[in-house]
DNA sequence: ATATAGTTGAGTGTTTTAGTTGGTTTTGTG
DNA sequence: CACAAAACCAACTAAAACACTCAACTATAT
């Protein structure tokens, strides 16, 4: 299902720190590279995201972001809302108007379902162990996250 | 959870039609009055809709629009896809960079959740029983459906 | 000092939304 | 048959949202 890139963006990059939580601060340059966008357009993302308390960044050379509280206790409905306010405000309907009573419910089983879903468990997966397991046998250590 | 108006529209809609679904057909200027929208801005709507053999509309005087087949046939998911093509379309994704496949995961599970959601299972609710039963007590039948 | 990296705000082109206008069929009813 | 009710159809438009860019400033590790 579609939603706005601009969640898409937030919530591939919350999943790019949690992968990534063990090894220190990433830098919004490094995942604005990756996913191919603009780093100004991300900064603007990772501003909304840490006005949420959703992040921290630290400044300076060495610096990046990352998470602000375990990735358990984030979940993707909060992800997307941080950047896209709107995204929660069901507008003001007609509640005379039964289909959009029900509209109202349906629309709150949606986010049910996308607040049951933590960080920690899109990320709790088999590929990213896959992933974790072929990044410690190159030499080629440090430096190289996933992804060229 | 936000999803574009033009969904919210088309979803309200075709609940509209599977309540009235024993009444006979609903107008679509009817519809577009109770949700407060424009009378063509409904029609390119609809027209989508028909297109993809969700409805069925007749014309002429006592015509209107009538589901195409059974609310149990008809998910949520469907209703969406047809009035936003590109609600589907994932975005083409550096397959390369782990995040997006998550995404992508992540993605087709809210899919499969709208997707198990049949029009009859939204309208198939305590709220609308309630409805129904209200209807059949005052003297003043026909002509009135739900709300003014 | 200097380079790194976050922080902020204003500006821009494209796309989508929602609506408008103005028609043409089709069809039931008087 | 005339008429009105309704679906159908096509093109155009204003405004908003989206995705992104540019340019500057601030904090900090080395």
């Amino acid at each position: 299902m579609k939603i706005p890139s601009k969640g898409r963006y937030a919530v591939a990059a919350m999943m790019d720190l949690a992968i990534n939580e063990a090894l220190g601060p990433v830098t919004i340059a490094d995942i604005a590279e990756k996913q191919n966008i603009s780093l100004s357009y991300l900064e603007q993302l990772f501003a909304e995201l840490r006005r949420s308390g959703l992040v921290q960044g630290t400044r300076g050379p060495g610096g990046g972001y990352r998470l602000a509280k375990p990735a358990a206790q984030i979940s993707i409905a909060q992800i997307i809302a941080s950047v896209d306010d709107k995204a929660i405000d069901v507008g003001r309907m007609n509640s005379e108007y039964l289909p959009h009573a029900l509209w109202a419910e349906l629309s709150s089983r949606l986010f049910g379902f996308l607040d049951g879903i933590s960080l920690a468990d899109s990320v709790d997966n088999q590929q990213v162990k896959d992933w974790i397991v072929a990044q410690r046998e190159p030499k080629t250590r440090a430096s190289s996250r996933f992804a060229a």
